[in-house]
DNA sequence: AGCTGTATGTCGGGC
DNA sequence: GCCCGACGTACAGCT
């Protein structure tokens, strides 16, 4: 990883045309050859960047830009499209370099992924008898989080969230909308499960017979695995 | 702004809780006192971060800390939320302070707006005879992005996405829903237009009866104007 | 301030 | 590799 502290102004092309203007930032070069650019300010998003896989080339300016004061034009092209960066540097305040390694990445504890193992694995959370047919139950329009079987046998779509928002309930309309026409399903009931059910969610789910069901993520994880969890 | 590389490990609570394992990284700290922890590779996003507004305190590790090899404990609070970045440094490799100034920002061009306006001025891309009615078109509900009407007069609500993705079909979807009750002007087509059509939101339409058209921007542009373009 | 739609979104998982 | 949905989404524009 390389740090450099410059003037500098830079441009960029490809899903969009940008531009930034002269001024003091870091220029962080990482060991893949991706750019950062980033301002004293703001939030973890660079004002310009490079994604990898790109490489870097730092060539000379040519004599109008050496007019304007330019000391050296970083080139960052991406392999694949045809996007690209061109950092003119003016003056380097800093520049630094460090051997990192490979970073061992962030552990997360507690998403929608971990609710819908959980969940499946206990599914009778909805109610005795119930079964799981599968997770990620395909349709034209996407997978439904858990298809299952009610006691009696009738077919329920389940889609989990971590926080129950009416865009959740708009979603499982539409799956039932699709899985209500296969014969060999319909008739489906629909089930929102979450953490947290907004009011306005629930009234929309209900309104449209959305069964709505919160789940205690603790207690469903105590009762799953009472070891594991790194912390 | 301040550069600091460093063994270190940290965990993160708030929306979730993670952890990330000891390794040598970048701590970027802000002069608005956010906190960046990067790696030597990804993308732009960080490993882990701290959004203004919020403060840094660096404290002494206590004996438990110490034991495992803890210099420096950076404690990163978020000042509405009770968000919280804490970050145990090991060993410090590096660290230097660079005054940046503020930073004028980025400059962009060529978005969505300019789809619009380059489908109104090209409204017979959607087959000859079509007219503009107008962009913006109000509704109870927002306004939708251009109404025209076509050789036979049939009016024609139009939806423009740079990518066009489910969400948009949805936006159209009660569009039309409320333009076909007033008796003026029911009944309205819809027409989905993107740069990118996702396949599923194809599907979604077409099922709907809203018809789909894939704009070039390129090519838009190239009739609309042939010089302007900043850059 | 709250809501909505965009993003050079990025990231991870399934197929 | 594509496609899709989640995200500590962030962020800007508007009501």
């Amino acid at each position: 990883m390389r740090l450099v502290v410059a003037r500098c102004s830079a441009r960029y092309s490809g899903r969009l045309n940008a531009h930034l203007p002269l001024a003091t930032r870091l220029v962080l070069v990482k060991a893949d050859g991706s750019v950062l650019l980033h301002s004293d300010g703001g939030s973890y998003k660079p004002l310009n960047w490079m994604s990898p896989p790109c490489s870097l080339a730092i060539g000379e300016p040519d004599a109008e830009a050496v007019e304007r004061g330019v000391s050296q034009v970083w080139t960052v092209q991406h392999a694949k499209s045809d996007d690209r960066l061109v950092v003119e540097v003016h003056e380097v305040l800093h520049d630094s370099a460090h051997e990192l390694g490979v970073d061992p990445g962030l552990v997360k504890d507690g998403v929608e992924a971990h609710l819908q193992e959980l969940l499946a694995a206990q599914i009778d959370l909805l109610g005795g008898g119930h079964t799981l047919v599968r997770r990620e139950f395909p349709t034209a329009i996407g997978p439904v989080d858990i298809l299952a079987r009610d006691a009696a046998g009738v077919a329920v779509a389940i889609e989990i969230k971590r926080r129950g928002d009416i865009d959740g309930v708009e979603q499982l309309t539409r799956y039932l909308e699709l899985l209500n026409r296969d014969p060999h399903l319909a008739p489906v009931r629909g089930v929102f499960a979450a953490q947290e059910i907004k009011p306005q969610a629930r009234v929309l789910a209900t309104d449209r017979g959305i069964a709505c069901v919160v789940l205690d993520y603790d207690a469903m994880r105590g009762v799953d695995d009472v070891d594991s969890r790194l912390f």
